[in-house]
RNA sequence: CGCGGGGUGGAGCAGUCUGGUAGCUCGUCAGGCUCAUAACCUGAAGGUCGCAGGUUCAAAUCCUGCCCCCGCAA
């Protein structure tokens, strides 16, 4: 088929590679190059990078709103528009104007997580799955009916790192598929449940300051869920220090009366208000990343220091 | 020219301001101790101190240029 292909971020990437293996990419549309990273450098994101150095046509308007794009999009004749992480709002005019509509890959098990961070939230909501859906666009967000899903499992060290890796592992597995069935017209859209709708919203800066005052089985979760980007932080002597992976320390109930946040043991093990948590990967800041017990060897750290 | 931290044996750091034979914690290797061990003791190997120039009797350290990594902010 002659496919248009949407997408921004990393994410996007591998979807793309698999349709450009398998069909004709007539253009692919991404977010235009922001002011990014030091020296505040116009950079392209991801799926434009790749894009040119395979060769498609790029095309990075500011929106979609006006008619001259819209009558841009609708020359390529597309037979389907694939959307995943594009970042931009589909009028109806765009939605409309392939053979086969507009398909999105969605990084959630539709109708939790629609929005922008599904990734994230389902990690830091505590789900033990979540999953990737393939759904025919229409104009509301993220509430077209549903062509395919499938599941994958998190557990207690799944970070937003890993899941990302694999939903897009499985986001390309599945936009192949739907685009054979859509393309032998053997799929049927389901229209998503009305239950258990809830919305992933942007991750705010704000919500990366870790507070101790939190369960462990909290504080493990958004640690988990902002790892490794943009990654939860405590301070530490006036500079952050990301924790990007942590294991749960169970604790004698005892022992309420040690403030929460307080460095209990040679290992960098915190504690909350429920439990305590011991990280194993760190980064300070202006460093890479590294195990604890690197951080460890060339950072004096006493016990019964406090993080912020 | 957005702000800032950093590149020192395999890892993480100190030393740079106040130039003068490269240090700490750990790892590795060898030997020892031990019922045993990620424990302990002894010894050893391993570095052109990011690169290139310059100043100096002497540069990890001072000066100039460049490369690379990272945090913030957007």
């Amino acid at each position: 088929m002659r496919v248009v292909f949407m997408g921004t971020p990393e994410f996007s990437v591998p979807a793309l590679q698999a349709i450009a293996s398998r069909h004709e990419v007539a253009a692919v549309y991404s977010q235009p190059p922001r002011q990014a990273g030091r020296g505040q450098k116009p950079r392209p994101g991801p799926v434009h990078a790749f894009a040119e150095r395979a060769g498609f046509p790029v095309h990075t308007p500011q929106s979609l709103k006006k008619p001259d794009a819209q009558d841009i999009f609708a020359a390529h004749a597309a037979d389907v528009a694939v959307v995943a992480a594009y970042g931009l709002i589909l009028p109806q005019a765009v939605l409309d104007a392939p053979k086969f509509g507009c398909l999105n890959i969605h990084a959630s098990l539709l109708p939790r997580w629609r929005g922008a961070a599904p990734i994230q939230r389902a990690i830091m909501a505590g789900d033990t799955e979540t999953g990737v859906t393939i759904m025919q666009m229409d104009a509301g967000l993220d509430t077209g009916d549903m062509l395919l899903a499938e599941r994958a499992a998190i557990d207690d060290t799944t970070t937003a790192g890993d899941l990302h890796d694999r939903l897009a592992e499985l986001g390309c597995k599945l936009i192949v598929d739907a685009l054979a069935a859509v393309e032998a017209a053997d799929i049927s859209p389901q229209p998503q449940p009305e239950a258990g709708v809830t919305y992933a919203d942007k991750i705010a800066k704000s919500e990366a300051h870790l507070d101790f005052n939190a369960p462990a089985a909290d504080v493990l979760r958004r640690v988990h869920g902002l790892s490794p980007y943009p990654g939860a932080f405590v301070l530490l002597g006036g500079k952050r220090l990301k924790l990007l992976n942590v294991d749960m320390i169970k604790r004698d109930a005892a022992q309420t009366d040690i403030p929460p946040g307080t460095i209990l043991d040679d290992q960098l093990t915190l504690m909350c208000a429920k439990g305590a948590l011991r990280p194993s990967r760190v980064q300070l800041e202006g460093k890479a990343p590294m195990e604890t017990a690197d951080f460890l060897r060339g950072f004096e750290l006493p016990i019964g220091t406090t993080v912020g």
